[in-house]
DNA sequence: GAGCACTGC
C-alpha cells in the first residue's frame, strides 16, 4: 500500500478551506441589501469585537436586524451582550436576551459573562433553560437562554415586551468536551426552535419595530437570513451583516483520484500510509469519520490486523473509537494526549464533527457519508447518505484547530459538486405535529401565511394538520384549536402522551400515567454494557420487569428509584442511568404542574394495571400493532412489518391477546418498535373507531 | 436473539 491512491496535484491548489470561505463571502456580497463588512482579517486579538464598538453601535441603532457572521473564537456571544449593556440597551428595566440552541451553551456562556462582569450568576447576568431558571425578574439585565425557552415565553408575553434586544445565536459558541466537564461545541445545522423563534420574532417586529434583533449566523446561512429579514417588510427596515473572522489554520485538502467501493478499507489504508510515509516523528493525531459503530469496529479490527507489520522504527499507533454508544469513561479515552513517539487515531461517527472537539488533530480522513436520523410522523429512520458541503468543510476544519493540517477526502473532486450546499434545517425534515400545535397556540392560525425561514414541505404541514384533527386538537372545519388543543399546546410533550395525560382523568390513574409520560420522554434509562457486565445488568433490569410490558416496567423502575432515595449508587447497582432517572423526576414534576393547572386529578390506580393500559391506549391508539406467527408485528396503520427492539421486555414474549401499543417506531435495516405494552384489541377500536376503516383497519385521515 | 448521529421544551 502506498500514497499512490492520491492523484498528484489534487492536493492544495483550488481546494483549500480559504478558497471555500472566499466563495461564500462572494455569496454574501451579492445580497441585495446594504451590506457592511467589517474586515478584521488583519486583527488577531482575542476579543476583536471591542475594537469595533463604534461600528457595532451604529449598526444596531440604525438597523432593526443585524446579522453577525463571526467565526469561532471571536467572542461574540460573551462580548456582544456586555457591550449592548454598556451602551444602555438594558435601561428602564429592559433585558438583553441571548439565545442558544443548546442548554450547556446557555449555562456556560452565562457563567463566564457573570464572572467577567463581576456579578453573581443569576443576578445581573443569568440564564433560563428548562428546569433551571437562574435569573432574577427584577435584576437580571443580560439573560442567556435556550431558543426553545424564549419561544415558549412568547406564549405568555406575545410581544416579548421585556426585551430591548434579542440576540439569536444559530450556532453555539466555541467550547470543548474535556475530561473535567461536558461542554459541547458548535453544530452548524439550524435547530427546529431556532427557526420557529425567528419566524415569531419577524412577526413580533411588525407589531413592535423597536425590538432589535441580532442574528449570529454561520457563513452559509447569512444570505438566507438577510433575504428573510429584508423581504416583504411591513415597514422599512434594513439588515446588515457584520463579518468577524476567528482563528483557523489552513487545511490542505486531498481527494481520491477514483471513487472507492469500500471507504472503510480505504480509510484504514490511508491511516496506514499516512503513518508510515507522513512525518515520521509521529506528531499530529488522526481523526477518521465513518458512519456508525459497525464500521468503526471493522476499521479497528483491520488496523489491529496490520499492527504486527509495523516496523520497529515507526512510531506506535494508538487507535481509539468514538461514538455515542460508548460509556463516558470510554469516550474520555479520546482526550488523552498521545505519548511522545506515538500517534493517536480516533475513529469516530459524526459526533466529532460538531459535538466533540479533540485537540491535536492534524489529519482528518472523511468518508463523505453520514447516518442521519430522519423522523417524519411517528416513523423515524436511520439512513446512510452523502454529507453536505458544509459538513465536508466542517470536518476538514477539525484538522486546522491548533496548527495547519491535511484532510483526506475519500471521494473524488468531481463528487464534491454533487453535495448539497448544507444539511437541510431541522424544520424541513421533522414531524411538525407539535410545532404546528404550538404555533396555533401562539395565535398563528393561518399557517400558509407564516413566514418560515426555510419552508417545510407542504405535505409535512398537511400531514401534521391531519394528525392534529384526528387527535381532536384542531377543529376539522376551520383548523382552529379545540378547547383541549389550546391546553395541550402549552404542555411540552407530544400529542399522544398529552392524550394519555388527559385520559387519566377517566381511568383514575394520573399518578402512574405522569410517571410513564416522564419515563418515555427520557432515553436510555437502562444501561446495558457489552460483555459480562451487560449480562449482569440484564439480570438487574429483569427485577423491574412487569408482565404487561415496557410501560409498566418503566413505572416500576421509577418507583424503585424514588423508594431508594434517588441515589446514584443505587442506580449503578441496578443498571439504571442516574442522569436519565433524575431527568425523569424533573420532567414529572413539570408535567404535574400542568396537570394541576388544567384541573386533571393525579390519583393512583392502586395497582389496577388494566385501567392503566386502557389509559395508554386512549393516548397511543394510533400506535397499535398485532402479533403475527413469525414473531413480528403488523402495524394497525399501514400494515407495516414491525420488529420488537431487543431492549423490550416483550422481545421474547408473545402477548396473550396478540395486540400491543408502542411508544415509538424507528426504521434502521428493519422497522423496530420500542416500549410496548400488551392491550386488548377492543380498546383500540374504542378510541380509534372514528378514524379507522372498519374493513382494512387503516386510518382514514 | 440483537443494536445504538445529535439536540430541545
Amino acid at each position: 500500500m502506498s500514497m499512490q491512491f492520491w492523484k498528484p496535484g489534487t492536493v492544495a491548489p483550488g481546494s483549500s478551506l480559504d478558497r471555500a470561505t472566499e466563495s461564500e463571502g462572494a455569496l454574501l456580497q451579492s445580497a441585495p441589501v446594504s451590506t457592511a463588512f467589517v474586515g478584521l482579517q488583519e486583527q488577531r486579538e482575542r476579543l476583536p469585537i471591542f475594537r469595533y464598538k463604534r461600528q457595532l453601535l451604529y449598526t444596531v441603532e440604525k438597523y432593526g436586524v443585524t446579522i453577525v457572521v463571526a467565526e469561532t473564537g471571536s467572542g461574540k456571544t460573551t462580548q456582544l451582550p456586555q457591550y449592548l449593556f454598556e451602551a444602555g440597551w438594558a435601561a428602564k428595566g429592559h433585558v438583553i436576551a441571548c439565545t442558544q440552541p443548546r442548554r450547556v451553551a446557555a449555562t456556560s456562556v452565562a457563567t463566564r459573562v457573570a464572572q467577567e462582569v463581576g456579578s453573581i450568576l443569576g443576578d445581573e447576568v443569568g440564564y433560563t433553560i428548562r428546569f433551571e431558571d437562574v435569573s432574577d425578574k427584577q435584576r437580571t439585565r443580560i439573560k442567556y437562554m435556550t431558543d426553545g425557552m424564549l419561544f415558549r415565553e412568547t406564549m405568555v408575553d406575545p410581544l416579548l415586551s421585556r426585551y430591548s434586544v434579542i440576540m439569536v445565536c444559530t450556532v453555539p459558541p466555541e467550547s470543548s468536551l474535556r475530561a473535567d466537564d461536558n461542554k459541547v461545541d458548535e453544530a452548524h445545522e439550524r435547530s427546529l426552535y431556532t427557526d420557529l423563534l425567528l419566524g415569531v420574532l419577524k412577526k413580533i417586529r411588525r407589531k413592535r419595530p423597536s425590538l432589535r434583533l441580532i442574528i449570529s449566523s454561520a457563513t452559509l446561512d447569512a444570505s438566507t437570513f438577510l433575504h428573510y429579514f429584508s423581504s416583504s417588510p411591513p415597514q422599512p427596515f434594513e439588515a446588515t451583516v457584520l463579518n468577524i473572522p476567528g482563528r483557523m489554520y489552513p487545511v490542505e485538502i486531498a481527494y481520491l483520484s477514483e471513487p472507492t467501493e469500500d471507504y472503510v478499507r480505504k480509510a484504514v489504508q490511508t491511516v496506514w500510509d499516512l503513518h508510515l510515509k507522513g512525518n515520521r516523528d509521529g506528531s499530529g493525531d488522526v481523526l477518521v469519520f465513518l458512519t456508525g459503530r459497525e464500521e468503526i469496529e471493522r476499521a479497528l479490527y483491520e488496523i489491529s490486523e496490520l499492527l504486527p507489520t509495523l516496523p520497529n522504527s515507526a512510531p506506535r499507533l494508538n487507535v481509539v473509537p468514538l461514538h455515542a454508544g460508548l460509556s463516558t469513561s470510554d469516550q474520555l479515552q479520546v482526550f488523552q494526549t498521545s505519548e511522545r513517539g506515538s500517534r493517536k487515531v480516533v475513529i469516530s461517527t459524526n459526533i466529532a464533527e460538531a459535538s466533540v472537539t479533540i485537540d491535536g488533530i492534524k489529519f482528518v480522513i472523511d468518508c463523505g457519508f453520514i447516518r442521519v436520523h430522519n423522523p417524519v410522523t411517528s416513523l423515524s429512520s436511520l439512513v446512510t447518505q452523502p454529507i453536505s458541503f458544509s459538513s465536508a468543510v466542517q470536518r476538514a476544519g477539525r484538522a486546522g484547530r491548533t496548527a495547519p493540517g491535511v484532510c483526506y477526502r475519500l471521494y473524488t473532486v468531481d463528487s464534491l459538486s454533487q453535495l448539497s450546499k448544507s444539511t437541510a434545517p431541522e424544520v424541513t425534515r421533522v414531524d411538525l405535529t407539535t410545532p404546528i400545535l404550538q404555533l396555533k397556540g401562539l395565535g398563528i392560525d393561518d399557517l400558509m401565511k407564516f413566514e418560515w425561514v426555510s419552508p417545510p414541505p407542504a405535505e409535512n404541514v398537511l400531514r401534521a394538520l391531519e394528525t392534529l384533527v384526528a387527535a381532536g386538537m384542531l377543529n376539522r372545519d376551520d383548523a382552529r384549536l379545540t378547547e383541549v388543543g389550546a391546553k395541550v399546546a402549552e404542555v411540552p410533550v407530544d400529542i399522544g402522551v398529552a392524550r394519555m395525560l388527559w385520559g387519566s382523568k377517566e381511568f383514575k390513574c394520573g399518578e402512574e400515567i405522569l410517571t410513564i409520560a416522564a419515563m418515555v420522554a427520557v432515553q436510555d434509562v437502562f444501561v446495558i454494557p457489552d460483555g459480562a457486565a451487560g449480562a449482569m445488568a440484564e439480570l438487574e433490569r429483569r427485577k423491574f420487569t412487569a408482565e404487561e410490558g415496557d410501560h409498566l416496567t418503566l413505572l416500576n423502575a421509577y418507583n424503585a428509584f424514588i423508594r431508594y432515595g434517588k441515589s446514584s449508587k443505587w442506580c449503578q447497582t441496578h443498571a439504571l442511568s442516574f442522569r436519565a432517572m433524575s431527568r425523569a423526576v424533573s420532567i414529572r414534576a413539570q408535567l404535574k404542574k400542568y396537570m394541576t393547572r388544567f384541573g386533571l386529578p393525579t390519583e393512583s390506580c392502586e395497582g389496577d394495571a388494566t385501567r392503566l393500559r386502557r389509559c395508554l391506549v386512549s393516548g397511543m391508539w394510533r400506535n397499535g400493532a398485532k402479533w403475527v406467527a413469525d414473531g413480528t408485528y403488523r402495524s394497525v396503520r399501514g400494515n407495516v412489518t414491525l420488529h420488537v427492539h431487543p431492549n423490550s421486555v416483550m422481545f421474547t414474549r408473545k402477548p396473550r391477546s396478540g395486540w400491543v401499543v408502542f411508544h415509538e417506531m424507528e426504521e434502521t435495516k428493519k422497522t423496530q418498535i420500542r416500549v410496548l405494552t400488551e392491550i386488548e384489541p377492543d380498546w383500540l377500536l374504542e378510541y380509534g373507531h372514528k378514524y379507522l376503516d372498519r374493513h382494512t383497519g387503516e386510518v382514514k385521515t
